[in-house]
DNA sequence: TCGGCCATGAAACATTTGTTGCACGAACTG
DNA sequence: CAGTTCGTGCAACAAATGTTTCATGGCCGA
């Protein structure tokens, strides 16, 4: 009975409308008006919101061979399931290989970490990457572990605004670096507990200068917080285990450099294409095949 | 609006998630990761796939603050509801151009990837960081905004194990690296569309050498992932805007990491302080004061 | 006009749905 | 160790769902 479905549920129903019963043309119209309610409302009540009779439903998907309503609805729903990546049979084993400590442990990260994202304060983002906007040159701080993330956001934000940023100390001692932060310009400092000594001297440094100070951190009391323009916190403790969770921090410098780039409008699109085909030239990436 | 904060019910259940009972959270881990099946089948379906009692669907959306699984589903339908009128892109467009346009694109990130992160497969991991475990030696390797993964990895793997893990090509040009390469050794390979040269050379060399290959990528169909042991899969372009997302491929970084220490037991928390004691010695952090 | 046919709505049907009461067991408390 | 709470699976429940049946009424050909 399960056909092959050459054509999409829709499609079939759109074709085979003209030569329907005139009632069930309506209720036809009306489907393919309203899939996502099809797939998710009750029978009855498409039948209320339509002004037309239940059995309608179960008609019309007789009428152009399904076996039921039922069946009509689960071929829409498959139809408009979004990201195709697995069918919904195989997604879940995964999860249900029993009680064992280590995959509970990585289970309780994920579940935090993914709850902390979610407690991002997104305006303080939005604000300082206007900052970012505007500021001629951007300088980017963080030692040990949030070094990765300082190397994320140089990267990102290189990748559309190429000669304005540069990480402090990535061209020499730090010392020579902060001597040259300026007014109009801005300095990123990343850290959280314990915070290393290098990068509230990178701090303290931009707010002498003058320099616009953003700093990414587990608290607002942080040292490399103080003074600063803008301050953007994470929760780097609220993941269990030993090590402290960058998760936050990462997300946060994605997402100040993607609004970076929204505000950055053509110019920076273009800057980013103009990057990418000399990536491409130099044959870089793996060409993509069918 | 009356409240100060209006979360989704997916950011709802993600920030209960982890003060729930242990059954809910299976459960609610399983909502979380299969949203679209959760709007459109019954409940009794999910619980058969998801290997749970029924009864634990009703008793999720209560402690979460609806009536009943009737309501917690409507309002994820409501939720994930294409706006009438207009399709998808047009939608967001018109959504970035209110005067919290850019906050709404912070918000919309973050809760695409706190919800990725709930459908990073958990087990893989833990068999992952046994490999770790068991290696004589590791290496880590990411290009270009990969490279801040590799570099976190290689920061926390080294706190407890020093001197048997290193960046292909962190001491010199990857090519001598690849020649280290020994059956018994482990290596790990990060990447994601579009797959760099490199980086498929360096997993093509460990997988000849009959290395322990390892690669953290966005598909299964990775270059990289070819001949793999393990791959951990995470999802590169779920999060609106225009570059990838890394987010997935920390958390897995961090997990794994965690991971590997709690299986080197007392060894490896000794390592672990005698790290944290030389670089308080060498007053590298801020004293806590009270 | 009659008789067959079909479209249509209302009501009765068997199933399936979400829910709840209950019992058992583990974990915690005094 | 007893007493309590809490989490959990099972089974029965009422409500709802989709389907079917039946009666009605309009339409067309004989």
């Amino acid at each position: 009975m399960a056909e092959p479905a050459k054509f999409s549920p829709l499609s079939e129903l759109r074709i085979a409308l003209p030569s329907l019963p005139m009632r069930l043309q309506e209720v036809g119209r009306f489907v393919a008006a309203n899939d996502y309610d099809a797939t998710t409302r009750s029978m009855r009540d498409l039948a209320a919101v339509a002004g037309a009779d239940p059995a309608a439903f179960t008609r019309l998907a007789k009428a152009i061979g399904y076996s039921g309503w039922d069946e009509l609805r689960a071929a829409l729903t498959e139809a408009r399931r979004p990201s195709q990546l697995a069918p919904f049979s195989v997604r879940a084993k995964s999860r249900r290989h029993g009680p064992n400590a280590d995959v509970a442990l990585v289970t309780d990260k994920f579940d935090a970490e993914s709850a902390g994202l979610l407690r991002i304060p997104a305006q303080p983002i939005a604000e300082a990457a206007r900052a970012l906007h505007v500021a001629k040159r951007i300088w980017i701080t963080g030692y040990r572990s949030c070094r990765s993330v300082a190397e994320l956001l140089n990267y990102e934000l290189r990748l559309f605004r190429p000669d304005q940023v540069q990480i402090v100390g990535g061209s020499g001692p730090d010392d020579l670096d902060l001597g040259a932060f300026r007014p109009g310009q801005a300095v990123i400092v990343i850290g959280f507990l314990p915070y290393t000594h290098a990068s509230v001297r990178v701090a303290q440094a931009a707010y002498r200068a003058g320099a616009t100070l953003i700093a990414i951190a587990d608290s607002v009391a942080a040292p490399m917080a103080e003074g600063a323009d803008h301050v953007l916190l994470f929760e780097a403790a609220s993941s269990p285990g030993f090590f402290p969770s960058l998760t936050g921090a990462i997300a946060i410098a994605q997402s100040l450099a993607a609004v970076t780039f929204s505000l950055g409008g053509t110019a920076a699109k273009k800057r980013l294409q103009d990057t990418e085909v000399r990536l491409a030239a130099a044959s870089t990436y793996v060409s993509e095949k069918g």
